[in-house]
DNA sequence: CGCAATTTTGATGCTGTTCAAACCAGGTGG
DNA sequence: CCACCTGGTTTGAACAGCATCAAAATTGCG
């Protein structure tokens, strides 16, 4: 199978790309740019032109640096997702990280040509303006969160996210303590004992590694609301 | 002159309408609906079903209310600014507050009108985006910025950004300072405290009601970046 | 002029950070 | 196969920033 063979039966396994005819396909097939990321390699950085990126395989973390050194991590984007959009749609350069946190597979089709595609057909305008706008509804959720709701609020209803994610009441952490903490905003240690105090109240029930399992979702619902 | 006048010369100064064709701005002009707002009138609420709004006079506050009772301003939007967009293409209700903060007129494009507007005309959706885009990558600085920088710096940031936007060192501040402490993710008391050390080191100076000058801002600047 | 809301000032307390050190896990190379 | 090393996690102690509560002062408005 050829780079292009590839791409195309990638470019029918993208959200963004579906409503596409055949031939439009083929041709952002053949646009498109594939490469493979290690563990912890950088995608892109603050002041880099990049074009825009599509996850094929594995896990991307999108963060900040602040001054301080903090890290604050913005998103996880799994395959099928999208990212660079921002700098490429007001033609600056991007402000933030692009970490793959797996070996990983990324796509990238060029600022000219992601331009036309978008130009020439809406329906991949539209289908990312919901996309940009759900993620936006996410941004300001949290910067709601962050001023009104405790650190063991944002937890309780992380943990009750991840296991709705994963269908059930025992699952294992995407990322590290550290990333989810940053996630959190908060820090490792501050986590760390929350993580401890929901364990001896018998909410959770801390594995090894990053595994967990919730034994009383009730009760976490209740905290996350402020109870 | 009659609504159809008022509603055509309107859709005129909106930049999302910008590229439309006449025709499709007299469509336009006849389908919205204006209405006035008075002070502290609600626009619409968490639950509402409503269709996008276009800002034409006035000023409008888009917050958040937590659990608990705090109050977080997401932002602030001017003539020109449409919103509402996010419950519409998500096909959902609203989850937060648009709330007219000073006499405001304010009209509405209908949900099923504006998604034929949106599928005829790739320009308003790439328009679009780039909005949504814009507030995303702001959102998300909002967010981070709440969790690496402390509320001097956002504050010192934040007098730098109202500085030039009014393009003078003296300015009136656009909201009361109670709203600004809700923008910044603080308490009006914090600010208060905030903007009195601010002054007693010499580098702004408060006038009376919502005016101030920067006397520093070299100073101000490097408090903004951690010094 | 006087009321209501905003703003300021003061005192106090808590949440969460910071610094430090011990502990643990996973992966590498001898 | 195991010692080792690096980064993640946990725990402890002390501190700092900011919120909270309370009350006085100021502002704007009817």
């Amino acid at each position: 199978m050829d780079g292009h063979d590839h791409g195309l039966h990638f470019v029918r396994t993208v959200p963004l790309f579906a409503g596409l005819p055949e031939t439009t396909k083929h041709h952002v097939a053949s646009a498109v740019v594939t490469r493979q990321y290690q563990r912890d390699e950088r995608i892109y950085g603050p002041g880099d032109r990049t074009g825009l990126f599509i996850v094929h395989e594995g896990l991307v973390k999108v963060h900040r640096l602040a001054a301080s050194g903090t890290e604050q991590l913005l998103r996880l984007m799994s395959p099928g997702d999208f990212l660079g959009e921002t700098a490429l749609l007001a033609d600056t350069t991007t402000d933030h990280f692009a970490v793959a946190l797996r070996p990983s597979e990324l796509c990238m089709l060029d600022r000219e040509r992601f331009k036309r595609l978008l130009g020439q057909h809406p329906g991949v305008a539209v289908h990312m303006l919901q996309t940009v706008s759900g993620r936006l509804g996410l941004a300001e959720h949290m910067v709601s969160d962050l001023t009104g709701r405790s650190v063991a609020q944002r937890l309780a209803q992380q943990l009750l996210l991840l296991a709705d994610e994963a269908g059930r009441a025992d699952f294992t952490l995407p990322t590290t303590k550290k990333e989810l903490a940053s996630y959190l905003g908060t820090t490792p240690e501050t986590l760390s004992r929350r993580l401890a105090t929901l364990q001896e109240a018998g909410v959770i029930r801390l594995g090894s590694g990053q595994s967990m399992e919730l034994l009383d979702p009730a009760s976490l619902r209740t905290v996350s609301s402020g109870g």
